[in-house]
RNA sequence: GGUGCCAUCGCCAAGUGGUAAGGCCGCAGCCUGCAAAGCUGCUAUCCCCAGUUCAAAUCUGGGUGGCACCUCCA
């Protein structure tokens, strides 16, 4: 298993801390909105890696946390009038659903930050003990950068003072304008939290470390977890103050290795909530299946940007379709898990930093072979054996075609629908019997005009939304 | 202004020192009553310039053009 460490810049053999054991973290969605294409591209990411470590043998807890204390959260629930629970719960099942219509795998471990208060404010107070926190006078509590030596390192950074006091509104009470708040104290009526430091609430950095301390590292282990990931995005300064928190509050390092994914555009611009081009999960799940979505962000690279359009969404379709296709033929098979060459090339692709392409180059090949064999050869038992492993393993390690290949091609299809299909099916077979092709092609018009692709096989007439 | 990433066929996209994967589209053919699906065949020398090397899309330097981060952000 190789992979591509971006803070050291290079791709590098992974080596777990403890054999056959791997911890893994990712920083989660802040649920104060809907999910885009871009939570869901780094979910299906690391959703991919878990399943690409487990088919590698490895034992993997995955913890992926969810933000439940913010202050887009607190303004929200201010602005519709509700409790910051409604509002957290709301958008915390929203995202549950959608995850799992993409076919993304629950995390092991799903920590919150408001389940985690204690292991903040145990990482605060060993700071502020330590000398790399300090309380002002306004009651909040700020980490010391000047007293981390290698702050900054993480994303190779160099201290800009001039340039970040005129952009970031800075505290006169902090003692740098680099210095980042761990725990804010709240004065209005907004809802506060109670803590040793006051009542306010945590700043956004110090969950992911207290989190990690509390549930993934082992007490002496070097780095905390194995592998810390998150949208390229977070490098800086999330990443970067999460490490530093850890590096200077607990006796580890933060990560041993760490993986960003690429983001998501829509044409040729970033797409993010302040700019307003965000494209929903949910409003995209309405017009198409969670699996060509699925198919369609995975199929490039996870480190690269990638650049939403529906050209290529109908293409990745396309191609999922042929997986589909190829289980429609060896339907109703007994299932079956034996190793094959096919499932070796596949895994020893994706085990390479998540190669993708080279492995749905494999798969193409696959289906190619396969195809060409059962038109030449329909009764080769052991090609469809064989066959009927690979597309089970194609559906363990990257999650396509889990559905039933019929289902799968009608989506959108409503019942009223699909009765009128089924019927001007018959009727066009009976004219076909008697040899009216002219009636047979007409009625072939008719149901084309469904959005709906129809083909004469030996085991009948079948049709597929387009 | 600082830091970093990227530039491969009409489009999407791998490959990162050994002579250009795959997909879409297109063309030709097989199959089909005709289609659809499936199958077969065909289609690039890698942004520009210079250098290193027996050998470079892959390394180095210089251009040009995109993009990202430096502020909440996956």
């Amino acid at each position: 298993m190789y992979i591509y460490d971006s803070v050291q810049k290079t791709k590098r053999k992974f080596i777990p801390q403890v054999q056959d054991k791997v911890t893994l973290y990712v920083c989660g969605p802040t649920v104060y909105d809907d999910a885009h294409l871009g939570h869901a591209k780094s979910a299906l990411v690391f959703d991919l890696l878990t399943r690409v470590l487990r088919a590698n043998n490895y034992d993997v807890t995955y913890a992926r946390n969810i933000t439940d204390i913010d202050d887009k959260i607190i303004k929200k629930a201010q602005e519709q009038k509700k409790e910051i629970k409604e509002i957290t719960n709301f958008y915390t099942n929203a995202f549950h659903k959608e995850m799992d219509a993409i076919g993304v795998t629950p995390p092991s471990i799903e920590p919150k930050a408001t389940e985690s208060l204690d292991a903040m404010f145990a990482l605060i107070q060993k700071l502020l003990d330590t000398g790399h926190a300090y309380k002002t006078d306004e009651g909040d509590v700020y980490f010391d950068t000047a007293s981390d030596s290698e702050y900054l390192k993480l994303s190779s950074r160099v201290q800009d003072d001039e340039d970040r006091q005129e952009r970031v509104e800075s505290s006169s009470l902090k003692k740098n304008p680099a210095d980042f708040a761990m725990w804010k104290s709240v004065k209005d009526e907004s809802i506060t939290f109670t803590s040793p430091f006051g009542n306010g609430r945590p700043g956004w950095h110090l969950e992911c470390s207290a989190m990690i301390e509390k549930h993934l590292a082992s007490p002496d282990a070097k780095f905390a977890v194995d592998i810390h990931g998150g949208g390229a995005d977070l490098l800086f300064p999330h990443h970067e103050n999460e490490a530093a928190q850890t590096r200077c509050g607990t006796n580890h390092t933060l990560a041993n290795y760490w993986i960003h994914n690429g983001f998501v555009n829509i044409n040729g611009e970033k797409m993010s909530k302040s700019l307003g081009n965000s494209f929903f999960l949910k409003d995209a799940l309405k017009e198409y299946d969670g699996e060509v979505l699925r198919f369609y962000l995975l199929s490039t690279h996870y480190r690269s940007n990638f650049n939403f359009n529906t050209d290529d969404l109908s293409i990745a379709k396309k191609r999922l379709d042929k997986i589909y296709r190829l289980k429609k033929r060896l339907f109703g098979l007994a299932q079956n898990t034996d190793a094959t060459p096919f499932k070796d090339k596949l895994l020893t692709a994706l085990s390479d930093d998540m190669n993708v392409s080279e492995a749905l180059a494999l798969i193409e090949d696959m289906l190619s072979v396969a195809n060409e064999t059962l038109d030449t050869q329909g009764k080769h038992k052991v090609l469809k054996k064989e066959t009927i492993a690979n597309l089970a393993f194609i559906e363990t390690i990257l999650g396509f075609g889990i559905k039933n290949p019929f289902e799968y091609f009608q989506f959108g299809i409503t019942t009223q629908t699909k009765k009128k299909i089924n019927q001007l099916i018959r009727s066009r077979d009976e004219a076909k019997k008697e040899k009216n092709f002219e009636l047979s092609d007409a009625i072939r018009d008719d149901i084309l005009a469904f959005g709906v692709s129809i083909m004469d096989t030996a085991q009948g007439t079948f049709w597929e939304k387009v």
